[in-house]
DNA sequence: CGACCGTTTGAGTGGGGTCAAGGCTCGTGG
DNA sequence: CCACGAGCCTTGACCCCACTCAAACGGTCG
């Protein structure tokens, strides 16, 4: 099986098979993390990039009185932070959620493989923009949505994700968050955040149980939420419905051409 | 006057004569454009990015219902799109708040300059990383502060910004904005924004009338709002505390040597 | 002068926060 | 095998921050 970072970067260039070798060889170093670990501090200069092999972590933001501030999870196949030194630039620590198993990939490394290989570069490039993409969402989500409608769109976004990489299942995924960690990422309090779930639970859109998360109408939850997955840069062609799951890449998207592989 | 653009990417990176030659080619072919005027929508492919020269802009995006929420100011020297066409990667729409002096730089254009000049490369990327940064900053504000935290931290960012790139006057700055583009920006109505800023007012943290916003002292608002402006990738240097406004960029850092001039 | 847009103020309401106690589950150790 | 404790989830009661609705005020520009 191939790891779930070629599977997300095939989407966004067409990978060689020796491009795919060199990813292989870039994460052949990965360890296992276990839970309530950091990988990066915010105070810390990032020397290095993680790459998620397997298990989930978050990107937080803390302040001195203790509010917390989930800003991302972290899936298998994500990459977080930045191969580039500069002060400021990683402003938020990572922990990990469950065991984690991660690759560090040393800045000068990953820098050096981008440039021999272009669709290597256009895929990290892209990597970024779609997790600025996400960010932004995220930030929309907290700044003009309601409680009920935060969850159910994180929901939505998460189970979205997970599917892109194949770790879900027929309807539903794993769920490895606390409420308080859910509370902590769309900005509620932990209270309020069981309140919500009994609520989505009554309205019969989730079920949820020992982490494990259940939506029987997705298109129900979406509505509630007025989820649009189009940031999520999953779809290989503009427009059309969302129909199966097993949508092929559209060539005319991802193929690569000349400088960085980008086809413009 | 160098543009601001110049300025910000010389940052980031050391800027040759050459490249500063070549930025300002990039975009020579600025128009001006009215205020309340779309750059970028969201359901539009992009196809170009555009640098904002004079004025500011913001980004949005907004609900079937007129919900909407700002994800970003733009102003002089910041960057908006991207130069890599892929679904969903510009998900929101960029409107104009003031009258914009901007440049629309095709992709290809700007990918083969960033290929033709490493530092250039490099200042793009660190520009996007910063961008980066700044969102995820957003969220935790929306995120966990209260509303007169949410209002003070982001005049605190604002006025930091402009203060880089020249557009601040002794002790606050113009503030193009409405008490309801406010309100849309850290999730808070428009009613409570007025009485936010009363409260600020009374308290002696800031004067705001016709559209000049004034911060006496500068430290205060910046304890009120726990701001921290190391996300704003300002600094030279890691550590140290915050002096004068007049700081030169740190050689050892924004030195450029190598693949995209990164200096690890 | 009126129309318009943005700001301000008041009153009433409700979404969500806080505090506190109790219940469930599971891992651990006796 | 059971007892126990630690997390986490759940529930209740109370309250307050912030929202809504509504109206008045104030500049600015035809």
């Amino acid at each position: 099986m191939p790891h779930h970072l070629i599977r997300k970067f095939g989407r966004y260039a067409r990978l060689s098979p020796d491009d795919e070798a060199v990813l292989g060889r870039l994460v052949r170093d990965a360890d296992w993390i276990g839970p309530d670990h950091d990988l990066l501090r915010e105070d810390a200069a990032a020397k290095a990039v993680w790459a998620i092999l397997e298990g989930w972590a978050c990107a937080y933001k803390q302040l001195e009185d203790g509010r917390r501030q989930i800003t991302a999870y972290l899936m298998p196949g994500d990459l977080c932070g930045t191969p580039i030194v500069f002060p400021g630039i990683v402003n938020y620590s990572v922990g990990t959620l469950t065991p984690v198993r991660a690759a560090r990939i040393p800045g000068p490394i990953l820098l050096s493989a981008m440039d021999g290989h272009p669709p290597i570069m256009r895929a990290v490039w892209l990597d970024m923009l779609a997790t600025s993409a996400i960010q932004r969402e995220w930030t929309a989500n907290i700044g003009f949505r309601t409680a009920k409608e935060r969850i159910a769109h994180l929901f939505c976004d998460i189970v979205s994700r997970l599917r892109a990489v194949g770790l879900t299942d027929h309807d539903g995924c794993i769920l490895p968050l606390t409420q308080e960690d859910l509370g902590e990422t769309v900005g509620i309090s932990t209270v309020h955040v069981n309140r919500t779930l009994q609520d989505l639970r009554q309205a019969g859109l989730i079920t949820l149980r020992r982490q494990r998360l259940g939506i029987p109408d997705f298109a129900a939850l979406r509505q509630v939420a007025r989820f649009d997955d189009v940031y999520l840069c999953q779809r290989p062609s503009v427009g059309g419905e969302h129909g199966g799951i097993d949508e092929k890449p559209d060539a005319d998207v991802i193929a690569g051409s000349g400088m960085m592989g980008i086809t413009m």
